[in-house]
DNA sequence: ATTATAGACTATCAGTGATAGCTTATTATG
DNA sequence: CATAATAAGCTATCACTGATAGTCTATAAT
């Protein structure tokens, strides 16, 4: 499924953001349609409708462009984090949380993908930290504030970290690998899920 | 840290097997080296010291000679954790076994990348599974079957297989996402560890 | 009406994986 | 020993990739 009809016309002087936006957009979608690996930022200009050399203008180069694809999945993902963090509390929350973290991978593959499996690669650069891994972090800040608050004072900050990450990978590990390896035989999703979730959560 | 002087002459009639360990022995060290994004089929070429189309005598094309790295590098995971299946029963030869497949998966960051997380992409073929697939699969077993001796006939099949892969995708999940963001302020490694495999195995 | 510039282009680069077709050293045979 | 078959390797080249340099032009502020 291929534009072939760009309809894109230049845009007015103040208009930057606007295109930047929908090179965004179609960025996303290609990825989903055909995976970050093989989508080349021709076939991106191509569907934006402008030339490739301007991609340029609004992303200093590929790797850039592919964070902020991955910025826009994450915001999905702590948009739905922060509703269900309102429903309940305790255990319960914690729980609701895990499963719609869960369900978010499986529903948006793709988002999931450039969210959470893709490495951000690059020089290692301690002074700043980039967008899609700050958005990460609040991802997970939810996710360990929803802990922290269920732990209340008997453990330590550093045990509720190591609690929290240990937790959050698990539940990674599960949208990952079925992701990643979807022509494992793995047993019935919904049990699947159910299991995972009792066996992760009973104990805390 | 690259070899320059490439000493490598033309290999006799029947030796075509030997030059095909020599250039996957080059390609696991400069993989290990600069990543496998980066390293490309000319170097590899170049430090074996042949012509990059020389590879393509031996290898169909560079994903299949990624793969074949792949596979060596699994063949070491299988090993390691045949040896420790052996060394121990019960709860604790599955925390043996969970902490052996941790370790290779953060030292051997690459070739468990591609064994695990990556995608096969290309046309659904169901007829033939491709060789590091099939090397996960044959680490799962030994994992599925470990969990199997230590529960007995408390459980049925079905509940194992969800229990196996609950876990197995948990342990997956902390290697995945602490090599895909590293530079997330992780907690202590080792404390992490220990607290992730406590979680995962008490009440088993 | 003029001018500065945001938004965009064409042309081109070095590097990539891959293919086609030719050359040469080795080895088994007549 | 001479020779034919062929394994092992080469050069040349392709289409494609991300990226840069330099130029044009429609818009908007003056």
């Amino acid at each position: 499924m291929i534009r072939s009809k760009p309809t894109s016309t230049r845009k007015a002087k103040g208009l930057g953001p606007e295109r930047r936006a929908e090179i965004l957009d179609h960025a996303m979608r290609l990825i989903g349609e055909h995976g970050v690996q093989t989508v080349s930022t021709r076939q991106i200009a191509n569907a934006v409708g402008i030339s490739q050399p301007s991609l340029y203008a609004y992303f200093p180069n590929r790797q850039a462009l592919i964070e902020a694809v991955c910025v826009q999945a994450f915001e999905r993902l702590i948009l739905v984090m922060t509703q269900v963090a309102q429903t309940s509390t305790g255990l319960d929350r914690l729980q609701r949380l895990g499963r719609a973290y869960l369900m978010f991978g499986f529903e948006q593959p793709d988002a999931y993908r450039v969210g959470f499996i893709i490495e951000t690669p690059g020089p290692f650069d301690p002074t700043q930290i980039e967008p899609p891994l700050l958005a990460g972090l609040r991802a997970y800040g939810l996710h360990r504030q929803a802990l922290a608050e269920h732990l209340g004072d008997s453990r330590t900050p550093d045990e509720i970290d190591r609690l929290a990450q240990s937790l959050w990978a698990s539940l990674h590990g599960l949208v990952a690998l079925m992701i990643a390896r979807a022509r494992f035989p793995w047993a019935d999703r919904e049990a699947l899920i159910e299991t995972h979730l009792e066996r992760l959560l009973t104990g805390l």
